[in-house]
DNA sequence: CGTCTATTTGAATGTACTCAAAAGCGGTGG
DNA sequence: CCACCGCTTTTGAGTACATTCAAATAGACG
């Protein structure tokens, strides 16, 4: 469990033995149940997790009872609301577990610690949020040119695993359309096969 | 100028005198004209610039010839390709200046050196990357559920300095619709008034 | 003045949504 | 074992949002 959360790290930054022990120290497991919500809208977040099971997703609920979902988490991601945790202002997001799942979470102030005790978990952050940003920039440049159609083809192709885990309603809120019309166009590329 | 640089710093993080004079001397100024470009597509990004005058924009350019703009860096914001400056991999954007303009441009061994011998560096950019990212976790929610009719007015709203200065092309590039209907958004909104 | 670029407009078309209803598919309890 | 429940998926009709293409209009600048 804590070799899942120590390999993840090393991919981003190396650290010596004892910053690692010392970082990882700071981490408690949490077993959570499917459809148990972590954070919602007007809480605070209080935690940052490291998935080790399950599979979660960050959305938003608009004023028309509509979710849209920023991201999904599932073995080896991060999950937190980055605004609300680093800020300690109220989310505008929900965090719900899709299925049963642990995770390992830190808590802001521990978070604090270690970025005034550890030096290189700056550096460690500094790195992932940059990597995560890119992917989102990505992510911005598929939404502002690409129809749904090749939106989901993509999706499929990048992260099939995911994708299988996933039901229509779910997919849509990610992909920005309505799950009927998901629906369609899952029956079109059907067709074509 | 500099100052513009330092007060922007010291927005984010709390850095000693001695530690701000030994970043900023890492920048070198660097005037720009009028549709010049910064970077263009297959290039390495070999600069993050901080904006002191002018107005670039970062966009991507599809298979279609179509343009989609990631942001636009006015006085006191970034510019950058963090995913080329970041892996020093060729760059899939373009950024172009809209104005004749002025920036402060650090290269990334400049900046490795600022990361390894200046250690709050590395918690201003951390902060700053989480920053910027809760924004356009922002900007993705709005993709993802409202109309280009209301994308514009909540621009313009919150951005109206910057709405005059770009042309229906620019914004639109941005919003993710074509100019033409961007027109007979503004034709509408302008009806209803 | 002419040229270049930006904007507007209209018609036809394509993409995606809403609403309503039907069909499928696990479970769970009788 | 089957009937029923809740949830997901599919389907269709009608509508709304947004694009494409082409042409006309408007501004800016040397």
């Amino acid at each position: 469990m804590f070799d899942l959360l120590k390999k993840n790290i090393a991919k981003h930054t190396a650290l010596s033995d004892d910053e690692m022990e010392h970082f990882c120290r700071l981490f408690h497991p949490q077993t959570v149940k499917r459809k148990q919500l972590l954070l919602r809208e007007g809480d605070v977040c209080k935690f940052e997790g490291f998935v080790t099971s399950g599979l979660f997703r960050v959305y938003h609920l608009d004023s028309n009872g509509s979710e849209q979902t920023l991201y999904f988490a599932t073995e080896s991601w991060w999950v937190t609301d980055i605004d609300s945790f680093t800020t300690q202002r109220p989310s505008q997001l929900f965090i719900e577990s899709l299925q049963d799942g642990q995770l390992l979470m830190i808590s802001a102030q521990d978070k604090e610690y270690a970025y005034e005790h550890i030096p290189k978990i700056e550096k460690l952050f500094r790195v992932m949020t940059q990597k995560t940003h890119a992917a989102m920039q990505r992510r911005m440049i598929d939404m502002l040119s690409k129809t749904a159609d090749k939106r989901y083809q993509d999706f499929t192709e990048r992260y099939p695993e995911l994708a299988c885990r996933l039901t229509n309603l779910q997919l849509a809120a990610y992909l920005g359309i309505s799950h009927e019309f998901l629906s369609k166009i899952r029956k079109k590329i059907a067709r074509s096969t």
